[in-house]
RNA sequence: GGGCCUGUAGCCCAGCCCGGAUAGGGCGACAGCCUCCUAAGCUGUAGAUCGCGGGUUCGAAUCCCGCCAGGUCCGCCA
């Protein structure tokens, strides 16, 4: 257990007999607050004052002569119908180092939950590269995969691979009838780059050409009857485009456990199987032959009621598959999770109607974001309007390069600078996407994409360069300063407020996993590398008054390094011993 | 036309779910700090009708209604 949740739940329970004895509701909720004038945590008592009938000044005082002082805190106080709590630091200190040094790695995970959850995302067209209009979804659904893992769960990510649909059939027949001499130069020597300038010609000439048009659209008929030739085809014209996204990712630090192919739902007979039952309920219609659920009673409104679930010729529609996959991840997991675009709302509501209707007790949890345009307007991999992320990771590490060496070019090998760029490019490529919540609309620019100053990853990195450096030059093996640190000497502000913002991690991460709120990583990261800062500003380390003290403060620069690094990690970044 | 999301300083973002303590940061601007553990850092100053208009409330950036602007969807596409 951690200290800072003890304290908190100590001052939970002694609220709560207090209120329970004076006969007010006894539902509490503690905040944060705005200035540490008002110490670590905040009761609020305005919702009370009903109750009491007197202000909240009176109300909080009242309640606060009848408290007990919970363990944890040293001083309890009102000011302005807040109780304001203030924890014992010493206490916190002491319990935090010890805990970070046990654990090391593992500080601020929590206890396992023992239930299984799959995070979906990425499940982008395997026609070309990845764009950075989507590169949102891998990077927010990674974290969250590092986040649930954090916070005890069993985790699975998956991508569902759509290989029945149009566009996998655009680029088969595109590899099957075009020569690579007609098409324009590849901007980058990898199988997606290369497979992306067949996909673009030929959805160029399927727009001119009817009797292409109707070529693919048979290609799409037969893998969605499950067809195994046409499915074959379709595998080996994606699949080193599917290698090629997996690389751009994991050189990103992702990577995916399972890649779920759509057409398994077909060969299997779920999909027909979901059609039977779905047209078997008193919402399902028939139009021209085709079938359709009536979703106005599901509080669908406008045009938008219509779910068809098949096509007059009886085949299967994406959404339709969609439920019969989400049908088999029901069996899978106890909870599953969906990362998807804005643009998936409508289909992800129908998915979910459905479930409901085939009995499904577990629905996932979408988590949507909005795309990332450029200044001009969207990003198109069809009309090649688009910045790849591949180009978007070559150019930040680039840009990281330019930064190092104008810093360390005379002590430091190419290759030392190359292998920190990489470090710092990647980062400040993550940090940036996952630092504005998901829903807010980006519009793309390269500076803004790749700034490495203020609340950046590579702040952070800086701040565990920093730590490692003082390490470094204390020359002394970290056992020891485990075995030496005395955190009763630490009584700087300074680093009473670094050692508090050090307890805070697994509440932190138990609140974003729960949420689906990464950015609240990026933010505790922000602070705790800012409070990191004013510690080293404030409270020399290696020329300390004694050696005490020194040994202490270098415990605290320890804990420090490692609690960025494991914030880090959530993110699927790397700290810097160097940089 | 309808649904959903977004609108907070010159720019970018947090706070909104769960109404309350002087609306927090970052970038940029301006003024300072490297004989001292990495200045990708630190300190300070200026900068906000919280999109607009109503309402609820002792109290609204936060809740409700209307409007405006941007995004997105409304296909027998995926």
């Amino acid at each position: 257990m951690y200290i800072a949740i003890e304290v908190e739940k100590h001052i939970r329970k002694k609220l709560k007999q207090t209120l329970q004895h004076l006969q007010f509701p006894d539902t509490i909720r503690l905040e944060t607050p705005s200035s540490p004038d008002f110490g670590d945590l905040a009761f609020p008592c305005f919702s009370l004052c009903s109750v009491s009938k007197k202000s909240p000044y009176e109300t909080a005082k009242n309640i606060l002569s009848h408290l007990e002082k919970p363990d944890g805190v040293n001083k309890m106080e009102v000011h302005n119908g807040y109780i304001n709590f203030w924890f014992d630091t010493n206490q916190i200190l002491a319990n935090t180092l010890t805990s970070i040094f046990k654990k090391g790695k593992e500080y601020g995970i929590l206890s396992p939950k023992y239930q299984k959850v799959i995070v979906e995302h990425t499940s982008a067209n395997p026609n070309g590269p990845l764009h950075v209009g989507r590169a949102r979804n891998p990077i927010i659904g990674d974290t969250i995969t590092r986040l649930m893992k954090a916070d005890g769960f069993h985790v699975e990510s998956q991508f569902y691979l759509d290989d029945l649909g149009k566009q996998v059939a655009i680029l088969t027949w595109a590899f099957h009838h075009l020569d690579e001499t007609d098409l324009s130069k590849k901007s980058m020597d990898k199988p997606d780059h290369y497979a992306v300038r067949f996909y673009q010609k030929a959805h160029e000439l399927m727009q001119q050409d009817e009797r292409i048009a109707s070529e693919i659209d048979e290609l799409v008929h037969k893998s969605e009857l499950g067809d195994e030739d046409a499915i074959d085809m379709g595998k080996r014209s994606y699949e080193p485009v599917l290698t090629g996204i997996s690389e751009s990712l994991s050189s990103i630090n992702i990577s995916i456990d399972n890649f779920i192919p759509e057409s398994r739902f077909v060969k299997n007979g779920s999909v027909l199987k979901v059609i039977e039952q779905l047209k078997q309920t008193a919402y399902c219609n028939e139009e021209k032959g085709a079938f359709y659920l009536d979703l106005k009673e599901f509080g669908v409104k406008g045009r938008s009621t219509k779910f068809f679930i098949t096509r007059a010729n009886g085949t299967s529609l994406y959404a339709t598959r969609d439920v019969a996959y989400h049908l088999w991840k029901n069996s899978q997991a106890d909870q599953l999770v969906n990362i998807l675009g804005e643009d998936h709302k409508l289909e992800s509501q129908q998915v979910n109607i459905a479930l409901e209707l085939l009995n499904a007790d577990k629905k996932p949890i979408p988590v949507f974001y909005s795309f990332v345009s450029l200044p001009g307007g969207k990003m198109s991999t069809r009309r090649g309007r688009v910045v790849y992320l591949d180009d978007l990771i070559e150019e930040s590490k680039q840009r990281a390069f330019v930064e190092v060496k104008k810093r360390r070019g005379k002590e430091l090998s190419k290759e030392k600078m190359k292998d920190i760029a990489k470090v710092v490019g990647v980062g400040a490529l993550r940090y940036n996407i996952i630092k504005v919540q998901p829903e807010k609309h980006i519009e793309f620019k390269w500076e803004e994409a790749l700034s490495f100053e203020g609340n950046t990853a590579p702040f952070i990195q800086y701040a565990t360069a920093r730590c490692a450096s003082i390490l470094r030059k204390s020359k002394i093996e970290s056992n020891v300063i485990k075995e030496l640190c005395d955190s009763q000497v630490l009584t700087h502000e300074s680093e009473g407020r670094l050692g508090k913002q050090l307890a805070k991690l697994p509440i932190i991460i138990d609140e974003a996993a729960q949420g689906f709120k990464p950015h609240l990583i990026t933010q505790y990261l922000f602070d705790t590398a800012s409070l990191f800062n004013q510690f080293y500003r404030d409270c020399p380390v290696l020329s300390a008054d004694n050696e005490m003290v020194k040994y202490s403060r270098l415990g605290l620069v320890l804990s420090t390094k490692i609690v960025l690094e494991n914030g880090l990690a959530l993110l699927g970044i790397d700290g810097l011993d160097e940089m």
